[in-house]
DNA sequence: TATGATTTTAGAATTTTGTTCTGATTTGTA
DNA sequence: TACAAATCAGAACAAAATTCTAAAATCATA
């Protein structure tokens, strides 16, 4: 097809001690300065922005996000709500999951092991609104044959740090 | 004691259309430019910055994360692993959380109701990595009563944003 | 409905940061 | 050891963030 360099990123990038300091500083805080950086782990601006530059087009950093706070934007209920299907073809599993990645106010969804087919993390104002998600969006769904609502009391740690 | 400003984030802001707007460009994307931003809603730099430092300090934008891919990082195996303690008193669920939230490979640490006390997310390499951690760390705690390890067979959708 | 005070904004000026470039250094390989 | 390739330091440049001033809009109150 086409012989140029792709945007594909590549399946795997091999990383040193350097990469790895960049990656775990940028995961704490993504606006810390390249100089910053630089001076933190012994180098100078140009392999830190080179070495980040490759990390983005492989795929290995997938996203720079501010972080918002659900609480301080009435999203302070988190469920985490179990699925099973009834028909676990291709063809409705696919649907299932179409629809359920539509949803704003699922902000995961994971497909997992044990006596349940799906877990999704909901993200709601209040009880209320979770009724209303409940009812009138998962109860829509036609493929479902049972579901588990658990409710998330308190968030005792919550991060996207995977580099150590 | 101190009758300054601190740094503590008042408890609620109120946001306006503007505040959401810029909240849901940074929250796909928070290195878009405050230029960008200002085009895209209408509005010169200087209110799209006084806005995002407010945020910023009133805890609404809680961080500026870069997302890592694990699987690029040899951390593609995710273990949901449900806990229930021996002792429900406030010192042993203090002394477990504080364990807990030590363990690198917790990425995710929820109060739940339902059967178990606590979920867990588990980030590791493959299943001996996984194993390492039940065995050495889980099972080295003292409180705990019983676990289920659930495994993620897919990750269908991850995001961050709660802010539509 | 007018009016003054407060808040918010636009646009330019300044400062800081990201990005590119060149030559030197290091690293890997035979 | 010698050569080629990759990586790096430091300066130069481009672009962005941040600050400043004055104008406009908003709000509360008479």
């Amino acid at each position: 097809m086409n012989s140029k360099k792709e945007n594909t990123p590549e399946l795997q990038i091999s990383l040193d001690e350097k990469d790895m300091g960049i990656l775990k500083l940028l995961q704490k805080d993504a606006k810390m300065t390249i100089r910053d950086m630089a001076r933190q782990l012994n180098l100078s601006t140009t392999p830190v922005y080179e070495r980040i530059r490759k990390m983005e087009q492989a795929g290995v950093i997938k996203q720079y996000a501010a972080i918002v706070d659900p609480k301080k934007i009435d999203k302070g209920l988190t469920v985490l709500c179990y699925i099973t299907l009834k028909e676990h073809n291709k063809k409705y599993g696919r649907k299932f999951i179409q629809e359920i990645i539509s949803f704003t106010e699922v902000t995961e969804c994971l497909n997992i092991s044990g006596e349940f087919d799906f877990m999704i993390k909901v993200q709601v104002k209040d009880m209320d609104e979770y009724r209303e998600f409940y009812v009138n969006k998962l109860g829509e769904l036609d493929n479902l044959s049972h579901t588990q609502s658990i409710f998330v009391i308190s968030v005792i740690k919550a991060t996207h740090q995977v580099v150590y």
